[in-house]
RNA sequence: GGGCUCGUAGCUCAGCUGGAUAGAGCACCUCCCUUCUAAGGAGGCGGUCAUAGGUUCGAAUCCUAUCGGGCUCACCA
């Protein structure tokens, strides 16, 4: 039993024998620093059933604690805040219980059927990744990590959209004007040189619109004819129906682009357990909505279009599937949602990190979903993330506007470099080693950056002032683990001996007290699919540590228990910083 | 117009299910490197928590309205 528990427990006893009043929940919560203790008890919530004077209350519920509870020393009260002074010796041993345990605040999995899985990224094949897929990707790829350290099974999956008319538009500009290139034969990477043709795909489109503006007709009209369009539609209906020489030629440059995307998900450190390609599942659904039509779930118009009805949910009435029987995108969602259930029957969940101008369209799926009576409907979540914009507005990949993530990514790291070289931080290290630290302290920049805030919020990237690396930043995180691992290095003495009688340092206390709160953080973080509050808590921790380490001497300690004890402490401390960051998919290096 | 969402210091952001005098970083000012890594620490400056009502012992937090930003309401994906 927690020590929380314990202090709610005895105060409802309390109240019991001293007012014989029930209390249903006891509000508990952190002592401030201006006052004096650890835990305080709120005594406001318990007026409703206990008439008298707040500090009254407090002083008496206040006096029994000290009597029944032993690790309670004393207490004082503030107007009605019953603070608790909370022994060293508690503290002492619950960080004896954690110190060791490199997986504090972990949940093992359960065999039980409660896997989730988690779709991120998802990227178009007709072009590169850019900043805004990182954030996808980030917050995807942590929140699946955090789901498992809070006890479930999970699994990463992405829908490739590796058809449809985009794709046939760089296939068509490569055909005529790429003369043979490869990414071999270029030297570029494989998503890059597929996404400079369907800029040049563009280029030739907007050209032979205004020329057929000029020859008079309307832009709608010249949008519509434009010969390089039309070709490109006629590519996708060979595509569909199979031509080989198309097909091949899609089968080819999709390659290209995987090779690409591979190469960028290795730089973030990111991968996935299964692909689906949506050329393997853009015709599913069209069979679950005809069950639809038979359950009453859906229903037809005269013209043959099926809907479903979500007036009673306070939404419209929905297409799901055209009236001349082609699917939408709403079909192929629900379709592939079922099938995913199917192949994999233990899946009781499904996280969709996907930006939130998609906000109405999960909903309406969910609701969908859950009135075809799928029972893990129940369980579908959308991580929504606002828009990371620009100073200059929204990214747009037509005009230019896009922040390239491979580039951003480089641009990073030779930031890192700079400032580092210039601190003269890793003089003595071969090129290589300090290569692998640069790329590791750019990368911890960009992922922390991205991830400390609230995923629903939208973000302002400036990629002029760039990311910082100072103050409530990745580096700085990663800064103190190596600093912290110096001293482990440092310490020679043994440190196996279980410190249990020494005074806690204010400071020590402190962190003791941040460390409690990491389980609780973790399961929190997956709750809310947040890294943010996990980025923000290792924040805080290491804000604590840091002013312990200036303000409290370690290895100049009065006496060798407690030189133990602090580098314990400070190795604990980093133990946590490389869990949590693991937890946000930021690596962190030895030294720095 | 309907729906969703955001609005906290000059800037970027925290603030857990309502709790004590609203917190960090950047920027600006003062100190601290003969002591474990100064990418650090200690302190100062800076707030009508968008606005107006309401709920109550108590509101940045919950409710209502208004203003402002974003998204969305396609037989597009």
């Amino acid at each position: 039993m927690s020590l929380q528990q314990i202090i709610s427990e005895k105060v409802k006893v309390a109240v019991k024998e001293l007012y014989d009043a029930d209390l249903e929940s006891i509000e508990l919560q952190a002592t401030r620093k201006e006052f004096e203790g650890d835990v305080t008890v709120v005594v406001f919530p318990m007026l409703r059933v206990i008439k008298g004077n707040p500090v009254q209350i407090g002083e008496a519920i206040g006096t029994y604690l000290v009597e029944n509870v032993s690790e309670i020393l004393g207490f004082n009260v503030v107007k009605g805040f019953l603070n608790l002074v909370i022994s060293d010796s508690y503290y002492l041993n619950f960080f004896n219980t954690i110190k060791n345990n490199a997986k504090y605040g972990f949940v093992v999995p359960s065999d039980q059927n409660n896997s989730v899985m988690v779709e991120y990224s998802s990227p178009n094949t007709n072009k590169p990744l850019h900043l805004g897929h990182i954030r996808n990707i980030l917050l995807g790829f942590s929140v699946a990590k955090i789901i498992k350290a809070s006890g479930k099974k999970v699994y990463k999956t992405q829908i490739i959209n590796d058809r449809g008319i985009h794709i046939c538009k760089s296939m068509l500009a490569w055909k005529k004007y790429g003369n043979g290139e490869t990414p071999a034969s270029t030297g570029l990477k494989g998503d890059k040189l597929v996404g400079n043709y369907y800029v040049k795909f563009d280029q030739i489109y907007k050209k032979e619109v205004a020329e057929l503006i000029s020859k008079g007709k309307t832009e709608e009209e010249a949008k519509k004819e434009a010969p390089f369009l039309i070709e490109a539609q006629e590519m996708l209906r060979k595509w569909e129906s199979g031509d080989a020489e198309v097909v091949k030629l899609w089968e080819t440059m999709n390659g290209w682009v995987y090779n690409g995307f591979e190469e960028t998900y290795k730089v973030i450190g990111v991968d996935f357990d299964s692909y689906y390609y949506e050329s393997n599942t853009y015709l599913l659904g069209k069979d679950n909505i005809e069950e639809g039509l038979n359950n009453g779930v859906f229903f037809k118009k005269e013209d043959g279009s099926v809907w479903c009805d979500l007036t009673d949910e306070g939404l419209d009435e929905k297409l799901v599937l055209r009236s001349d029987g082609t699917a939408v995108y709403m079909t192929q969602d629900i379709g592939t949602a079922i099938q995913r259930s199917k192949d994999m029957p233990d899946v009781g969940g499904m996280i969709y990190t996907v930006g939130n101008e998609q906000d109405y369209h999960f909903k309406v799926l969910f609701l969908i979903l859950k009135k075809l009576g799928y029972e893990w409907a129940t369980n579908l979540h959308h991580l929504s993330y606002g828009m990371v914009d620009l100073p200059s507005g929204k990214m747009k990949s037509r005009e230019g506007t896009v922040v390239d993530a491979d580039d951003l990514i480089n641009e990073m790291a030779k930031t890192a470099s700079e400032i580092s070289e210039d601190l003269g931080k890793l003089d003595g290290y071969t090129e290589k080693e300090k290569s692998a630290v640069y790329n590791m302290i750019g990368l911890g920049a960009l992922k922390y950056y991205i991830l400390k805030v609230d995923p629903k919020k939208r973000i302002l990237f400036n990629p002029e002032e760039s990311v910082d690396f100072q103050g409530n930043t990745g580096p700085f995180i990663q800064y103190t683990y190596a600093r912290i691992q110096a001293i482990m290095r440092k310490a020679s003495f043994s440190l196996d001996t279980l410190v249990t009688d020494i005074v806690l340092h204010q400071k020590e206390k402190e962190l003791i007290k941040q460390l409690e709160l990491y389980p609780e953080i973790i399961q929190n973080a997956a709750n809310e699919l947040s890294p943010a509050i996990l980025a923000n808590y290792t924040y805080d921790l290491v804000k604590s540590y840091n002013s312990f380490f200036q303000n409290v001497s370690i290895f100049g300690a009065d006496s060798k228990t407690e030189k133990i004890f602090r580098v314990q402490l400070s190795g604990m401390v980093g133990n946590t910083i490389k869990s949590a960051f693991g937890l946000l998919g930021i690596q962190v290096p030895e030294r720095m």
